[in-house]
DNA sequence: AGCGGGGCGATGGTATGCCATATTCGCCTC
DNA sequence: GAGGCGAATATGGCATACCATCGCCCCGCT
């Protein structure tokens, strides 16, 4: 029926959820705009179903608000949703950085030093959304280093908003240079010390949120 | 986390996800057998839409394992799922307790002391099945209580499991006096006090899961 | 002009049916 | 007898269609 390049098989589904995804996260959906199953049926050329399904798995991401019977919304975050954000990210992130510093594979730590690479690139060259998107993949690496499924789940759960957070950032760059030290940590084996500096990073986005809102 | 006041309106989904969940976790269904969406939708009486959005849902709180193109099957914990769970919970129940400890307003530490009733109740009477659904429910209210939706949402992904977890459990008494303590706690507002009991609850869940194994 | 009721359109929920692909099993060949 | 090939079947993905409900708007009555 179309392309098919040789992927794995990818249901529409899964595309469409990507899609918006990316819309939503990169801000090219307003928060609070509705979402139409028919409207993005015909946008994205598919039918409802896999509208549905998508939906079903953004609302799970915590990116759509649903309003059964009537329609669902892009999400709006609230002061209160950056606080609680910061709030269970104090307790997971630490633990994330910690294990990934005493179990990392080699092979996890060259995609770790990747992932950094492509973030501090894109930060000089001013490249927001490469370096947030770099900076979500160091953070998702990190969690699959850290050698636990059900961590790496439930980081899934928050990722697509940690990401919408980082793009609040203005600061690229020293959300990299933080990211260097993480990773030299990790690389050290040092999971204390990681753990440590995990908790000041987040010390720095709370301050980024604090004074935004002044 | 359920209101259902006057039941203002449930999809046929809903009920199935619940159905199903019920069975999953309850262990009528067997873990590793198939969940094949025309026969479920038989069963129950529906088309396979609400089967396939029930399924969806369970897939996200991990009690399903989804196999494109194929069939989904009842998850099969292991040894390593138990100690991941574990280890996640490490991170999360204490801070559970702690905030409950400090937010919880008294209706809330009503609801709390009702759930645990309800659970030393049961266990006290040898209801397994009802014993571990009130010790869900008390799991359940201190995140409620702890005032952090997202604390709540990512508690939900993993709800099931810990209820499974639960499950496995022989002595339902010993739960509900640890329950008991760290009810007292959160009633005083001693949050360092509850965090660690949380924490030891931790440890007695992982010396019986261990103890299992041998 | 304000208010209440009825109807119509918008929208999500569900059913049914077709299609693509993976799996299975038997038959044929060597 | 074993291995592989092919057809039949099982099963999930998707499209189309219908229905129920909720809002909104307009009209008529007061």
């Amino acid at each position: 029926m179309s392309s098919e390049l040789s992927a794995p098989f990818e249901p529409e589904s899964v595309r469409v959820a990507r899609v918006v995804r990316e819309q939503i996260v990169d801000g090219s959906r307003e928060p609070g705009s509705r979402l139409v199953e028919r409207d993005l049926a015909a946008e994205l050329g598919v039918s409802r179903i896999p509208v549905r399904d998508a939906l079903r798995t953004l609302v799970a991401e915590g990116l759509v608000t649903p309003r059964p019977r009537t329609w669902a919304v892009v999400r709006e975050f609230s002061d209160a949703d950056v606080d609680h954000l910061h709030e269970v990210r104090e307790a997971t992130d630490p633990l994330h950085f910690r294990l990934a510093a005493t179990r990392r594979s080699p092979e996890q730590l060259e995609a770790l030093t990747e992932a950094w690479q492509r973030e501090d690139a894109a930060a000089r060259a001013g490249d927001g959304p490469t370096a947030r998107r770099a900076g979500a993949d160091f953070h998702e690496r990190v969690v699959e280093a850290a050698g636990n499924p059900v961590l790496l789940e439930l980081h899934l759960v928050i990722a697509s908003r940690v990401r919408w957070l980082l793009g609040q950032h203005l600061d690229l760059q020293a959300i990299a240079d933080e990211h260097r030290e993480l990773l030299d940590a990790v690389r050290d084996g040092d999971g204390e010390a990681a753990a440590r500096l995990a908790g000041a990073h987040l010390g720095t986005s709370r301050a980024a949120a604090q004074e935004r809102r002044a």
